[in-house]
DNA sequence: GCTGTAACCTGTCGGC
DNA sequence: TGCCGACAGGTTACAG
């Protein structure tokens, strides 16, 4: 599912019901996601409390007061839920069987009546558990790029930032080493945006009309991050709200899934479908170039 | 170190 | 209706 605007999207949904709240009880359903989780997984968290929730690349972070982080990818289909408990005594989780679904991998049930419940089916996602002085170095993050939506990622950063790597603008703009949260969606329409072919290698943010396409680059990247985040993100197969209540940028795609299609700007062509990396890249071949 | 590819797992959709 | 293959928003391991 989700690049950094579901990420962000899911974030904000959260936060107001789990900082602050303390974990009362941690059900592991399905322990075989991704990555393994790690050794006393529940029993670690119970009894945290819950001090922040923030967002870095496509991870949320749940700071606890134990000095440790429970960190969580969602994967490609991965979804939080926001439930409120039953009554104390209907059963023994205070989560009716009745009303989990399939994939259901996890369950926290918190001190303010909330249950939160991580659904996966296809079980890319992971959850693990850090401390937070450890965090920077842990395998999860030492290695990530930059934030797309930082101010500081202006035209000359991007430019130094890709532009030595050789494979094509697309796949460098996926690239969570290089810049991390941009994902298939929102690559493909940053380059629509900027007018630039997703088949031009990224050493064209450099040399002879380089320093111009990255500045539109990086411009595309900030407005189409922004305005995604606003509509809460893009609904297609997975990813929804934590309240259930789906994304709506999807029906601002202007490239995205949009095959055959005629392009939005009156001098563009039709929308083409190409594989990079072994994902699709959409573009309109007449006004990127 | 860089690049491309396959694999992980499950659900959905289109074609036959 | 049922079967089969392709494909899906991510990440990592591995070969060249």
């Amino acid at each position: 599912m989700p690049e950094l605007p579901e990420v962000e999207t899911v974030r904000r949904g959260l936060a107001p019901v789990l900082e602050g709240a303390r974990i009362e009880a941690v059900e592991v359903r399905r322990p075989d996601l991704r990555v393994p989780f790690p050794p006393r997984f529940a029993a670690r968290l119970e009894g945290r409390k819950i001090v922040k929730l923030r967002r870095r690349a496509k991870f949320l972070i749940a700071e606890l007061d134990d000095g440790n982080a429970l960190v969580a990818h969602l994967g490609m289909s991965g979804s939080f839920r926001i439930a409120r408990a039953a009554p104390v005594g209907a059963d023994a989780f205070h989560h009716p069987r009745s009303r989990l679904e399939a994939h259901d991998h996890v369950v926290f049930r918190l001190s303010n009546g909330a249950v939160v419940t991580f659904n996966d089916p296809r079980r890319f996602g992971l959850m693990d558990l850090l401390p937070m002085a450890e965090l920077a170095e842990s395998r999860h993050f030492r290695r990530l790029g930059v934030e797309p939506d930082a101010k500081s990622l202006d035209g000359p950063a991007l430019a130094s930032l890709m532009g030595r790597r050789k494979v094509a603008l697309k796949v460098a703009l996926c690239d969570q080493h290089l810049i991390a949260g941009l994902g298939n969606i929102y690559a493909s329409e940053a380059l629509w945006r900027a007018r630039i072919s997703p088949r031009r290698a990224a050493t064209a943010l450099v040399g002879r009309g380089g320093p111009d396409r990255a500045a539109r680059l990086a411009k595309g990247i900030h407005e189409v991050l922004a305005e995604a985040i606003k509509a809460g993100g893009s609904s297609l197969r997975d990813h929804a709200q934590v309240d259930g209540e789906l994304g709506e940028f999807q029906h601002h795609f202007a490239v995205y899934d949009r095959e055959g299609e005629k392009c939005l700007r009156a001098d563009g062509g039709t929308i083409r479908r190409i594989v990079q990396g072994g994902r699709s890249t959409f573009f309109c071949p007449v006004c990127q170039r």
